[in-house]
RNA sequence: GGUGUCGUGGCCGAGUGGCUAGGCAGUGGUCUGCAACACCAUCUACAGCGGUUCGAAUCCGCUCGACACCUCCA
């Protein structure tokens, strides 16, 4: 008899973009899960904003995982289609790199994809299940426009073929998921030049006719050409998770117009909305403004972990970088700073040392000063409030503080209920998080690195023994200049790496 | 200009009609050969002005400010 799977004892609330309100979860399918995620252009190397977006749906995917559900989590790359603008007048973003680094366009989509995924492992996000990429789906993408025209929501104008917002207007709503209406958007429309072949400003592109010079094309009954970038994900999300799925995600700038268009796309093609749960992760700013490529107010991830930007004192672990993202909720704008990340690497390394040290604590005949299982709970009714992770994480440092006050002997802890601590913990720390043991990484050269240090200890034993403090305080300082701290305890001394 | 979000203590950041968020930093103590680590205690708050209420940081209005989207970015 298999046990009940966790998720049927937990009430998952989700804030839905679309209502503007937290939504009790409930999947389409009893314990299975279809989610897409938009992932990213790769047209240069990834940056730290992107990488909240994802950092934050892979706490998502974690957590649902975690509940036991059966998690089919879809991101795309988008290789193609995705123009410098949307008025649909510029350039693919892949081609002009291609043109400016004179390279094959599939060259540039083959190096940032590398280090898209080299980022993201740093990080440790796991794998989507799926990873499609736009040009791999070109005929998904004919098939689907030309239903879309069949049921009278789109035309084609100059071997271009654009979506009629004001005909899909008529009979469904335009701007409900970014709470827009039409009329608005057509009354501050600003002038745009005569020689559009669309209808009305509004109207995006499902295909685009391509330039003579526009190297990244492809056949269709309408011109060689290209897709529409919105149009991208609607079929690869309906691709492989149905016409109607549960979750769908992406940062909060692609609210609109993208994720406007994809329902809209998804509405005209299959007659019904495509989403049930539409989840928007918030911006990265530094020094109070929008991360951004274009005015050069960023920091790259290499940047990050080499310390090499005028913005940081120092290099940072990946795993602080990912865990300072999780002390914000997803949904919150997060000001990115110096002394905010080294005020959480000091919080993450205390995490972590009473994480460890709870392998050698021993038991008692009862618990006192502390409730597991309440406590367990708590920790789940944070993250079933819309995934709350700054919340667990308080949570998790006040257990952190019963596992110290035990260590000092001033706490007890019952056998069964040391079991319960230490898996909850370390099934919130490292599955759900998804944050790394930093002493353990190097965990090949652990054992003889403690062989020494214990080695160093006992000699400073020796010579504390001794009240020869002069070479004991020499071990313990270079100990520290290297970077090992030494901890005296009441049961004599241990050591950390920092 | 239009639309929307937000303004929390030294810093970062949760939460919310009455009850400690948490982390970092500070202060006092315990521990220590002295420290560090850890523990205990403790101090700095809810932009401003009105209103609703027995009671608001939390609801409403206004003012000021910030940010985002509308135009390439997650």
């Amino acid at each position: 008899m298999a046990a009940t799977s966790l998720y049927k004892t937990q009430e998952l609330k989700i804030y839905n973009s679309i209502s503007g309100q937290k939504e009790t979860f409930k999947s389409i399918t009893e314990g299975n899960i279809g989610m897409y995620v938009c992932g990213p252009t790769v047209y240069s190397n990834v940056h730290l904003g992107n990488c909240r977006t994802f950092i934050s749906f892979d706490l998502v995917f974690r957590y649902l995982r975690h509940l036991e559900y059966k998690v089919r989590y879809v991101r795309n790359i988008t290789d193609a289609g995705h123009l410098e603008n949307d008025a649909d007048e510029g350039e693919d973003k892949v081609a002009k790199k291609a043109r400016l680094e004179q390279l094959e366009p599939m060259e540039i989509v083959q190096r940032y994809t590398l280090d898209f995924h080299h980022v993201m492992s740093k990080f440790n996000a796991i794998s989507p299940s799926i990873e499609p990429t736009a040009t791999g789906h070109i005929v998904e993408q004919i098939e689907i426009i030309k239903t879309i025209i069949d049921n009278g929501f789109a035309y084609e104008s100059n071997g271009s073929v654009y979506f009629d917002v004001q005909k899909f207007n008529e009979t469904n709503n335009y701007g409900k998921l970014s709470g827009r209406n039409l009329e608005d958007m057509i009354a501050n429309t600003r002038e745009l030049s005569a020689q559009s072949d669309k209808k009305n400003p509004q109207d995006f592109a499902l295909w685009k006719k391509a330039e003579p010079q526009h190297i990244m094309r492809w056949p269709s009954p309408w011109s060689d050409g290209f897709p529409g970038w919105h149009l991208e994900c609607t079929v690869m999300s309906t691709k492989y998770l149905g016409e109607r799925f549960d979750i769908h995600g992406g940062g909060m700038d692609l609210k609109f117009p993208h994720h406007e268009c994809e329902i809209a796309q998804g509405e005209a093609a299959c007659g019904q909305t495509p989403v049930n749960y539409w989840m928007h992760a918030n911006m990265l700013t530094l020094n109070g403004k929008k991360m951004s490529k274009s005015t050069g107010n960023t920091i790259s991830p290499g940047e990050l972990f080499s310390g090499n930007n005028d913005f940081l004192d120092k290099p940072f672990d990946p795993s602080v970088v990912r865990f300072f993202m999780l002390q914000a909720h997803y949904r919150s704008i997060l000001d990115f700073s110096n002394d905010a990340l080294e005020a959480s690497e000091k919080g993450f390394y205390r995490l972590i040392d009473a994480i460890q040290a709870i392998d050698g604590l021993s038991a008692s005949s009862a618990t006192e000063g502390f409730n597991i299982q309440a406590w367990r709970q708590e920790c789940y009714d944070a993250m079933n409030d819309d995934f709350n992770s700054p919340i667990l994480i308080a949570k998790l440092f006040d257990a952190v503080k019963f596992i110290n006050t035990i260590k000092e002997q001033k706490a007890t802890i019952s056998a069964t209920d040391l079991e319960l601590l230490r898996k909850t913990i370390h099934g919130f720390v490292f599955d759900v998080l998804g944050l790394v043991n930093i002493n353990e990484t190097a965990s090949d050269i652990s054992d003889k690195l403690s062989g020494t240090v214990e080695l160093l200890i006992n000699l400073r034993a020796e010579a504390r023994a001794n009240k020869d403090f002069a070479t004991s305080d020499k071990i313990r300082d270079e100990l520290i200049e290297i970077g090992i701290q030494l901890k005296d305890g009441r049961d004599g001394t241990s050591f950390s790496l920092n």
